[in-house]
DNA sequence: GTGAAAGCGCTAACAG
DNA sequence: CTGTTAGCGCTTTCAC
């Protein structure tokens, strides 16, 4: 016929076919009011050309991007990929689509990609924040919709996080009921509030509180070997450790066998995170299990939902007893 | 001050304020021609007015979204995390955001999330082909610039593979080099690739070829361990077993110590993929090692460059020995 | 070299 | 209930 063959179909293409005014689709296509008849014309029209509304016209409209923004230290950290995955769960059924970042836990990047994010106009984001949070003041006087998922680091974002607090005073207690006293906690630098929840812990049973019992790890594999070895190495005292994540508790026991530290004869061991790996280890370990994926399916849910937004929910652990705890031996270690 | 306080600043506040017109301000901003003097004022403006360019405007105007969509089975996945990372990063390279969605290998879910892409005008896209890859044939006559990862579907779709023919070709010499005979691969349904270079791998050095040697499961990991029980159990006579991912491989080592199926005494296992727990697990896993961030990486590269594209380009895999392969012993289990 | 003007596809007033 | 119209912010001819 006449229509431009070329490009995509519009909403005016869809208005002429039904003999309506381009308005009457495109409320017919959002739902609004119209008479059964047009809207029969326009249904058959659109799904005879096969219609499908651009986004791009309809956000330019709008002054705004449909869908969320998510940002995360590292994709290929299990904990994060489970998350992101509750994310886009949550998104899917919303239809929205998800953007993911990598800040790879830098501020500055996080930063960088905060800029692409409102220059896509995109005005919902969920972000596992870098460092205090700083750095989105701004976008957040700018009106972005922002929800924190695994850290809390701002009172004035909603944020969706796991409880450390139960979850470090569980693994405290557990060690410490083993007999364990120098207890040291391997953690990432970010993670400020899992190192006040483990020193109100260790205060709280009466154990030892030396500063060097936390050694903290920026978040690349290379880094949490370091300071797992380097922990090993230097206190052989120390007869139990946490590992903060599960990359942290992947380089406890790695370094452990190099160093030829034996777990738990030696050191018990316990990981924040349950993995699917936990349990093909040798030893299988005991894990403190966060909940990731719903830490991000409710974080969406949040950013989804405009309305009531709650400061914060605190999703509990669990404690996830396997094989890498033992009883204190009374002699030091070597 | 006349221009309105409210909302995000537009191009046009940027002209006034240079005392230009917005034309000149665009391509000063887009690197076009402009006196050395105007290109001064109106940097200097949008510097000032902290201006960031809107996307949605740019996009509806050049009719295309930029950035690039990916579709991947399973984020949660370490291997699809893994290629997924690897195309974050040079998408960041070229300052391109990624919107990612997760099919669950179900055609049905992909061809829904094509829609969205389509919907958001995104003409660029990455995937992980779910099935034969039909339901792409519209998306493509559309002009969708997609190449494919980890699987060739269709030969009119640039894809970036690893090499599984070597791959399986490599493990199934190593295992037959120990004496195995019945060797059994356990896969995704969608692999066929893999499984037909298993096939022929097995062919060609003159091993037996039941059908029954090749089991396939669907990319959820109660299935890979329904897969891999049901393989142990029936074939007591297989003394060796490949597994065509880490999510099949690690069923394949949970199946075998509930069915006391020693590894690699009882039967021998090569699993596909790297992953960092293969060298924790017990016993630590020889594996064909596969460049997953290379992979989604070089994918991203061919779908931004629009020159040039080769029809496939083939990552080579590498066995990584560890310890949980055996010689095969003369009497068959049980 | 620069500005004015015409839209990209859509939605939201506003009339009819 | 429905059509006309005016832009959303930007790029891109097209004159000057």
């Amino acid at each position: 016929m006449s229509g431009p063959s070329q490009g995509r179909i519009t909403i005016k293409e869809v208005a002429e076919a039904a003999g309506v005014g381009v308005a009457t689709v495109s409320r017919v296509l959002s739902g609004g009011s119209a008479s059964a008849e047009t809207r029969e014309k326009v249904l058959a029209a659109a799904a005879r050309l096969d219609y499908r509304p651009s986004a791009l016209g309809r956000n330019l409209r709008r002054r705004r991007t449909g869908g969320i923004g998510l940002l995360v230290p590292d994709i290929t950290d299990s904990f994060y990929a489970r998350l992101t995955d509750g994310v886009l769960s949550c998104a899917r059924s919303y239809g929205e689509p998800v953007t993911v970042g990598v800040t790879g836990d830098d501020p500055e990047r996080e930063a960088e990609l905060i800029g692409t994010l409102i220059e896509q106009s995109m005005d919902r984001v969920i972000a596992v924040p870098s460092g205090d949070g700083e750095m989105w003041a701004p976008a957040l006087r700018a009106g972005l919709n922002v929800v924190f998922a695994d850290r809390r680091v701002r009172t004035d974002v909603p944020s969706v996080v796991p409880d450390d607090r139960a979850g470090v005073l569980t693994a405290v207690e557990y060690l410490a009921g083993l007999g364990h006293r120098k207890i040291a906690y391997i953690g990432r630098h970010a993670q400020s509030q899992r190192v006040a929840a483990f020193r109100a812990a260790i205060a709280s049973l009466g154990l030892p509180a030396d500063r060097d019992l936390v050694v903290h790890a920026r978040s690349s594999r290379d880094s949490a070997y370091a300071a797992a070895a380097g922990l090993l190495q230097h206190r052989p005292d120390v007869t139990a450790v946490i590992a903060g994540g599960n990359v942290l508790g992947e380089a406890a026991v790695l370094a452990a066998r190099e160093l030829d530290v034996r777990i738990p004869r030696d050191v018990s061991l316990i990981m924040f995170d349950d993995v699917p790996w936990a349990e093909l280890c040798s030893p299988p370990l005991t894990v403190i299990a966060q909940p990731a994926q719903d830490i991000g399916y409710r974080a969406a849910e949040l950013v989804l939902r405009h309305g009531r937004r709650p400061p914060a929910v605190t999703l509990p652990t669990q404690l996830v007893v396997r094989a890498s705890c033992g009883p204190k031996v009374s002699s030091p270690r070597r």
